[in-house]
DNA sequence: GCAACCAGTATACTTTTGGTAACCTAGTTA
DNA sequence: TAACTAGGTTACCAAAAGTATACTGGTTGC
């Protein structure tokens, strides 16, 4: 839970699957979250091996972040947990999805 | 993650999964929850039905908790979850945990 | 009558988590 | 030289989650 059940865990994987993507880049494709959370759940997932992170020596120094094999499966398993929670009780229905 | 990110959850699913327990019996064998934890809990998985509570007119009154097919799908995912977190890098390694 | 057990509530508190706003450094374009 | 971009950091604040402890009201057995 610790590892994968932060804020932005989930939207941050999500943004990464189909490539690096650069720290402004996500924190606008994210939106809504500051810079200073998405900061700190890269810095914990980077820790924790699923994403990985390199800086790049252009001209205005930029930073990719990647998603690891292990990011993958993690990523997997919210889907995976997404899925389940759709077919839950209509009682259990939920109109705010940002901590899912 | 809200249905089953709760500190507890997790610990009392598990002990309703051989047949229904009672109130302070399961307060019991959790131990390190407070009964106001317990309740909370048991509250939250009642209203997404994943815990069925029943109130028997015994003498002294008592209430049986019983794990429901929701629930036993929901604990699943949760033993997936933690059979994938132990093959995570050691970096990871937890001494702690509670709240897996 | 009194303690002990049942299934909780109530109150107060601390910890953890998430969030805002402002600022920083270094390079860059106008 | 002022303003902008990238990738953050710092300080501070609010809300959620969890802990600790005490209390209720009914029931039984001693």
């Amino acid at each position: 839970m610790r590892i994968i059940g932060g804020k932005w865990t989930g939207s941050i994987l999500w943004h990464l699957k189909d490539g690096p993507v650069r720290f402004n880049d996500l924190s606008r494709m994210i939106g809504g979250a500051s810079k200073k959370m998405i900061t700190e759940r890269l810095r914990q997932l980077e820790h924790q091996g699923l994403v990985h992170r390199q800086v790049m020596d252009t001209a205005p120094i930029s930073v990719q972040y990647s998603i690891t094999a292990l990011g993958t499966t993690a990523l997997g398993f919210l889907d995976e947990l997404r899925k389940w929670s759709d077919q839950l009780p209509p009682a259990f229905a939920q109109t705010d999805t940002s901590k899912v």
